[in-house]
DNA sequence: GAGTTATTTTAGAATTATTCTCAGTTGATA
DNA sequence: TATCAACTGAGAATAATTCTAAAATAACTC
């Protein structure tokens, strides 16, 4: 908890209980999964809550939008540098740990000025890797 | 022209006009930006035909549906391999053709097939650190 | 601990991109 | 040049997100 007084924003529990549901949280949820998700504890939760809560945790830096899905945006917790393998089969995102050293052809070099870059990756993973070989 | 042939799909007038809207176009339309283009030659056209015939262009590798914008859907209308830089300051997007070679890291390789990748840069673009260098 | 205040919550309305509907039209093929 | 599956288009429907404004409250001060 340490880690959400660090985020200067006003320690609500319904904020507690949306930071609680990410906090770990692997699943790179949609708002309305978080939506969903807490309401059981807070009945009269309502969506504007949740895109408040994320507008002030993006902007304070504790929690990513994901452009990776074409329907809604998603939200991943882990807001260090990594990147995104995503299952065209089951659409599950996995997230990838590994600082890839990219620099931009010769011709554009001069002139821009690159703070990041995102990388996704598409193809089957594991599990249904595994499911379309029996 | 010669290339639509190949598309296998009826060629109705609003459907060039899409076409050559779209033939050697860098700057990444929207389904509105299309719209409004092709509306100036086909006063009755509507959404639904800007979307059909991209659902069929997409359908066929004609073009690429990019999630870089938050609010809308963007086209691409070069399906060959190739990544984006986008400016964080005027939102232009610059087509990166560089084939970066990625493989994902060691604990991953074996269970994964990769069939694909898709990198975004971001920064700042010529002309934008040109303006704050003024 | 009580008072103050700026911030937050909430229900519901508004907005916006995209998809759907279906009747009328038309490109492509024979 | 007749046929028909595919396409067009006006508008309605859907769905994600944002906005509104009144009531509630966390955090700060004393």
């Amino acid at each position: 908890m340490q880690r959400y007084r660090q985020l200067q924003i006003k320690l609500t529990p319904q904020r507690l209980a949306i930071l609680s549901y990410l906090n770990g949280n692997k699943t790179h949820p949609s708002a309305e999964d978080i939506y969903k998700a807490v309401k059981k504890q807070f009945p009269t939760m309502s969506f504007a809550t949740v895109y408040n809560t994320l507008e002030a945790l993006k902007n304070r830096g504790g929690v990513m939008e994901l452009k990776i899905d074409d329907k809604r945006k998603r939200y991943d917790p882990d807001s260090t540098k990594h990147h995104h393998f995503i299952c065209t089969k089951c659409r599950s995102i996995v997230d990838i740990f590994k600082d890839y050293k990219l620099s931009l052809p010769d011709e554009l070099k001069k002139g821009f000025d690159v703070t990041g870059n995102s990388i996704e990756f598409y193809g089957t993973c594991r599990k249904c890797k595994k499911g379309s070989e029996q």
